[in-house]
DNA sequence: GCCGATGCTTGAATTCGTCAAGAGTGGTAT
DNA sequence: ATACCACTCTTGACGAATTCAAGCATCGGC
């Protein structure tokens, strides 16, 4: 049962979907994963960045800074307390963040596949799995 | 719809599943990788073996170098084409292996949330899927 | 027997990830 | 205020994983 979803899952593109995603972009998949945790117009302290990326802190600086150089993101401040730094989207960074959402967002060609009604089926089924926080784009 | 497949998977424990096996298993995800793509008493081609995991030539001698180092598999050659190097896991390799898929196939707490009915649904929509050939353990 | 194609290996460079140490700031207690 | 500890981010060292370019041996025609 949990065989089949997690076999399907492996064997269709959606195992590196963003791998695959982040080479037509452009960008390496370390970019991808930190475009995905940042909200549009949204700043956001490095300290939960590398916490949600699950990741150490030094490692979410240097994803930063990779992501700074190619005018993504910026860095900025908070008035409140002069050690935190944030990370925001840049115009560049939201647009690419919208493409690489839209891009792994597209079903594999094995679901598209299944006919109206299963799709129905399989839909409903999902519908009742526990809401565990959505990663990104509602 | 299958976004909601996508986010299930992406929030879920299934993402890093495979980095967790293999810390329990003190291996590291390389070699779990390949050595799902390995059927044991069944020397392959580093070739077919790069091209399965989706990577480098080289990149298929540095894993196998690191495998090899670790008695899980061992090189071999054909006597048709001396320049071809094939790989086959040896009982270790075996059963580590089988020890890892053993393990990637226990479901994740939240399918196991669902009570029975909506398990049962779930498969039923899961079956219609395509068969997509299984990448290990029948 | 030469010559281009093929299969694997080697070496350098890049990305990703962890840990240890440091610089700067904030909060608190004396 | 000053001393001290905690917190945030950065830097540096290192290992794992990955790619590219170059090299070596071998194969298959011609």
């Amino acid at each position: 049962m949990w065989r089949d979803l997690f076999s399907f899952f492996w064997s269709s593109g959606s195992r590196n979907a963003m791998v695959l995603v982040s080479q037509e972009l452009g960008v390496t998949p370390g970019h991808v994963k930190a475009l995905l945790e940042l909200e549009p117009d949204q700043p956001r302290p490095m300290g939960t960045l590398a916490e949600s990326l699950h990741c150490d802190a030094s490692n979410a600086t240097w994803l930063v800074d990779r992501l700074e150089e190619r005018d993504l993101v910026e860095r900025g401040t908070v008035p409140t307390d002069r050690r935190v730094k944030t990370v925001v989207l840049t115009p560049l960074g939201a647009k690419t963040r919208a493409a690489v959402i839209e891009r792994l967002h597209e079903p594999p060609p094995e679901l598209l596949a299944l006919d109206r009604d299963d799709l129905e089926e399989l839909r409903a089924a999902l519908a009742k799995l526990p809401k565990s926080e959505p990663p990104f784009g509602a």
